[in-house]
DNA sequence: AGCGTGACGAGTA
DNA sequence: ATACTCGCCACGC
């Protein structure tokens, strides 16, 4: 690991572009890194999740997660350490909050870009107590 | 102009 | 469920 951290004011286009598309995401539903990378149409995976590692700390990062499912990317204790209940949180990421590594229920939460449907009236991620 | 590096993804064992 | 592969591609060196 080399990347070192840039001015906030000298992102790469790629990265700005990454953020951008992070912030779209509407409370209570989430993307994976593949999908907001097929959304730029440039880029992959690992390229976005490279961004949110370095730059995501300005943006809804906790909205991004892995295709499987995990809501936490793998340093937890560091997502744990930012976690932020922003509005209407999802109920995973309180439990992510208190310790457990919760997988989100993707069949719902989901989005796939179209239309900007959240807790309103949308569907929200399903409670698997 | 390479090369190493991944908050990934899908596949396989 | 874990633990490996291999492909992916922007970015800093």
């Amino acid at each position: 690991m080399s990347e070192e951290s840039l001015p906030a004011d000298a992102l790469p286009e790629y990265a700005e572009r990454v953020l951008e598309v992070a912030e779209l995401i509407p409370p209570g539903r989430v993307m994976t890194y593949g999908d907001v990378a097929e959304w730029l149409g440039e880029g992959g995976p690992r390229q976005v999740g490279r961004v949110m590692a370095l730059y995501g700390g300005a943006v809804p990062w906790w909205r991004v997660v892995r295709a499987d499912g995990h809501l936490l990317p793998g340093h937890e204790l560091r997502a744990l350490g930012h976690y932020r209940t922003e509005g209407t949180p999802l109920r995973e990421a309180s439990r992510a909050a208190e310790g457990h590594v919760p997988r989100l229920d993707m069949k719902r939460a989901r989005w796939d870009g179209g239309e900007r449907t959240g807790w309103d009236g949308g569907e929200r991620a399903e409670d698997h107590t």
